[in-house]
DNA sequence: TGGGGTTTTTTCGCATTCGAATAAAAAGCC
DNA sequence: GGCTTTTTATTCGAATGCGAAAAAACCCCA
C-alpha cells in the first residue's frame, strides 16, 4: 500500500471536476488536466477513491499500450442544489455526485414577496429535494436575478422585489445549511449551465442572450464568465435603441428586445392587448411567421449581436428564456441578417443557437456553481 | 549561508516583476505578491541577488517593528526592447532592467513598404538601441498592426503593408536575435504600456479608446487583456454608426470617429480639403473649440463609450492617439455627454481620460510586454 | 540601559511533490 | 510462446517548499 499523504483540499476538487465532466479519465490524463505529476496524482486518486468519491470503473484499452484504468464519480456520495428564483416563482434543483439532474422543485411565490420570505421558500425546497436524494448535501448554488456581488455573496438589487437590496444571502443561507453557498447573477449561472449540461461543452468563449423581461447577456472569455469592476456586465438593456425600421428614438433596449415586446413586435396588430398568459406557447405559434415584424425584430437582435461580437469576438450566442421558442429558423435568420448588416461578420464564424437547456437552466448553472465550488473537508 | 536550491524560472520571473513594479518592496510583502511561504521567498530573493538581478537598497521602518530591508532591481542587469510600427514608421524603445526607459529610436518607412523590409529595419533599430544601453538585451517586445495571433507569435494581416499576411514574427526576429521575442497587437499593448507607464498603474479594468486612421478599443479585464476567440476583439471599427445630428447612415465607425475623420468633423468648412501634414497639432488648436460639431463629435464618442461600458462595466476610458491632443476638455465633455445620453451611466464612476504617454506608448507597451514575459536563465 | 511589543527575516526539520526508473498490462510480430 | 514495442501506473529516493519557532532589528517607555 501507498503512503497515506495529507493531499491539498483545492487539488482534491479539481481532480473530481476533471473526471466529472469527463475531461480526464484516467491517472495519467488527469495528471495532464491538473498539471501535477503522474505519481502525484496517483495519490490523490488513491485518497478520493478511498472515501468513497470516485471509482474504478473497467479498463479502456487504447490502440496500444497497457489499457487506463476508467475513474467514474461515484454518484452516492452526496449531491448538490441548484436554485434560481425571480419574483414570480423558485426553481431548485438536486444533482447526484457524477452530475446527474436527478430531481426538480418548482414553488411559486405570492405577489409583493419579501427578501425573508424568498430565502425561506428556497431553504423549504432545498429540503424537499432532500427527500429524494441520496448522501449528504454538499454545497448549494443559487442563481440570483439583479445585481449580485458574487466574491462577496450579497445580492445587491433586484428591482421585482421590493426590499431586495444588499442582501447577504450566502451568510442567511450558509448559516442554516451548513454548507458553502455560492452566489451568482443568474445569468452569469446559465452560462455555466450550457458549460455542464448543455452546448457551452467544448467551449471557451460564447455570449448567453437573455432576454426575458429586460434584456441582458453573460460573456464567457478563454473559459471564464466576465464579471466587470462593478458586477453590471452584460446589463446592456438600457442602451438607446433605435428600432430598425420604428420611428420611435430614444428607446431601450429593453423595450425592443425583451421578451414580452419581441412577442408584441411579432404578433402585430394581436399585440396591442395585454400579455398572453402562456408567453412562451405564443411565442412558439409565431415560429414560423414572416413579414416585415418578423423582419425587423431579428435585423434589431442582429445588430445586438454584431456589436458584440466585435466586442468580443466570441463566435457563440446562445439564445434563452421564452424566446427559444422561436426555433432554430429565427436564430438562422438573426445569423443572416447581422451578416448581411456587417459584412465583415461572414467567415468569422458567427452563429446564434437556441440553447438545448429547457426553463431550469437557471438552476442548472447554480448547480454547475454549486459543483465546481466543492471540495472535500 | 542558506542552502542553495534550484529555484524555478517563472517565479524568479514574478519575483523580479513584482518589484520592478513596486507592489513588493520587502521580502515579506513580495511572499504576500507572489502567494509563497516567506522563507522560500528568502531563498528567491537570495538567489536573484546573487544572480546580480536584484540589490538591497537600504531600510525602511514601518510605525513598528524590524524595518524591511528594500529590494530594488538592478538598472544594468540588462535592457528589453520595444519595437512598434505602422505602415509609415517603426519605434523603438530601450527599458533598463529597473523599467526605466532611457533611449529612443525611431525610423520611417518608405512608401509601399514590404514585410522583409519592415523585419530588417526592426533589427536595425534594436542595434541602433544596444549601443546606447547597459549589459545584455533580455527580450523583446513587437507591437504590430492589424490582427495578430499572439499565442503564435504570427501577424495574421494588416492592410497597409501589402505583403503582410501570416507572417511569423517571432520565428524570423527571434531566430536573428537570440532572445525571446513576444508579440501583441499594438493596440493591447498600448493597454500594458499604461499599466507601467501610464495611468493604469494600480487599475484592473479599463479601456483603451484608439482613433487613428481607424478606431478600435483595447479592454482589460480583472487586469488580463481580453483577446477574443479569433483575435479580434476590441475591432470595432466598423460596427454600422449613424452619425448623430448627421443624416448619412450606413456609414461604419471608423468613418465618424477615426482622428482624421474627427478633425475634418471639427474643422467644419476648413475641413473639406486635405489632411494637414500635422494632425496632432491641427487637432491641439481645436482643443477651445465648440458648436454643434463639438457637440456631435462628443455624443458620437459618448455612445461609443456608453455602449462599452455598459457590456463590460469597466469604468476608465483612456484616450490615446492624435485626439489626446483634444485634451481634458474634450474627455470631459465625452463623459458629460454619455451620462445625459444614458442616465444610467451616473453615478457609476464613468471617466474618460486622455493619456499621459506620448506618441511612443505602443513601443512602452511593447517593452512591457518584454518585461512580463522575461524570466532569468 | 534594559525590557516589552511588534514586525521582518532566517533557521531548521519535516513531508509533499517531483523525476526517473521500474513494474505492469496489453498489442503486434515472428 | 516469447520477443519487442507502447502506454499506463507505481515505487522510491531526492529535494523543494512549507510551518513553526527562533532570531534580528527597530520602537517606545521607564
Amino acid at each position: 500500500m501507498r503512503k497515506n499523504p495529507i493531499v491539498q483540499r483545492e487539488t482534491l476538487g479539481a481532480a473530481v471536476l476533471q473526471i466529472r465532466s469527463g475531461r480526464a479519465t484516467s491517472r495519467t490524463t488527469l495528471a495532464k488536466a491538473l498539471g501535477i505529476s503522474p505519481s502525484t496524482t496517483g495519490l490523490y486518486v488513491d485518497h478520493l477513491i478511498a472515501e468513497r468519491y470516485l471509482n474504478e470503473s473497467g479498463l479502456n484499452q487504447g490502440p496500444m499500450g497497457r489499457p487506463r484504468r476508467l475513474l467514474t464519480t461515484q454518484a452516492d456520495a452526496g449531491w448538490f442544489a441548484g436554485v434560481e428564483f425571480n419574483a414570480q416563482r423558485i426553481q431548485a434543483v438536486g444533482v447526484d455526485f457524477s452530475g446527474t439532474l436527478k430531481s426538480t422543485v418548482e414553488t411559486l411565490l405570492p405577489a409583493d414577496v419579501l427578501a425573508e420570505q424568498v430565502m425561506k421558500s428556497i431553504l423549504c425546497c432545498v429540503a424537499k429535494l432532500a427527500e429524494t436524494m441520496q448522501g449528504p448535501l454538499l454545497s448549494v448554488g443559487l442563481g440570483v436575478p439583479g445585481l449580485v456581488d458574487a466574491h462577496a455573496g450579497v445580492g445587491l438589487y433586484y428591482a421585482f422585489i421590493a426590499d431586495w437590496k444588499q442582501v447577504p444571502v450566502v451568510e442567511i443561507l450558509g448559516s442554516k445549511l451548513n454548507v458553502p453557498v455560492i452566489l451568482q447573477n443568474n445569468l452569469r449561472a446559465i452560462a455555466l449551465a450550457e458549460r455542464w449540461f448543455g452546448i457551452g461543452h467544448g467551449l471557451n468563449d460564447y455570449v448567453i442572450l437573455g432576454p426575458r423581461s429586460g434584456f441582458g447577456v453573460a460573456m464567457v472569455q478563454n473559459g471564464r464568465v466576465i464579471e466587470g469592476a462593478h458586477h453590471v456586465a452584460g446589463e446592456i438593456g438600457r442602451w438607446p435603441w433605435p428600432l430598425t425600421g420604428g420611428a420611435d428614438g430614444g428607446q431601450e433596449l429593453h423595450h425592443a428586445l425583451s421578451a414580452p415586446a419581441t412577442w408584441r413586435r411579432l404578433a402585430g396588430e394581436g399585440g396591442k392587448g395585454a400579455l398572453p398568459e402562456d408567453l412562451r406557447g405564443a411565442l412558439a405559434a409565431l415560429a414560423d411567421s414572416s413579414g416585415p415584424e418578423w423582419d425587423a425584430v431579428c435585423a434589431d437582435y442582429a445588430r445586438v449581436i454584431g456589436l458584440l461580437h466585435m466586442i468580443i469576438d466570441t463566435g457563440v450566442f446562445i439564445l434563452h428564456g421564452p424566446l427559444t421558442m422561436l426555433g432554430e429558423r429565427f436564430c438562422h435568420s438573426v445569423t443572416e441578417a447581422a451578416c448581411s448588416l456587417m459584412p465583415v461578420l461572414r467567415g468569422v464564424g458567427l452563429q446564434v443557437v437556441p440553447s438545448t437547456l429547457g426553463d431550469n437552466a437557471g438552476a442548472l448553472g447554480a448547480a454547475s456553481q454549486a459543483m465546481e465550488a466543492w471540495a472535500p473537508a
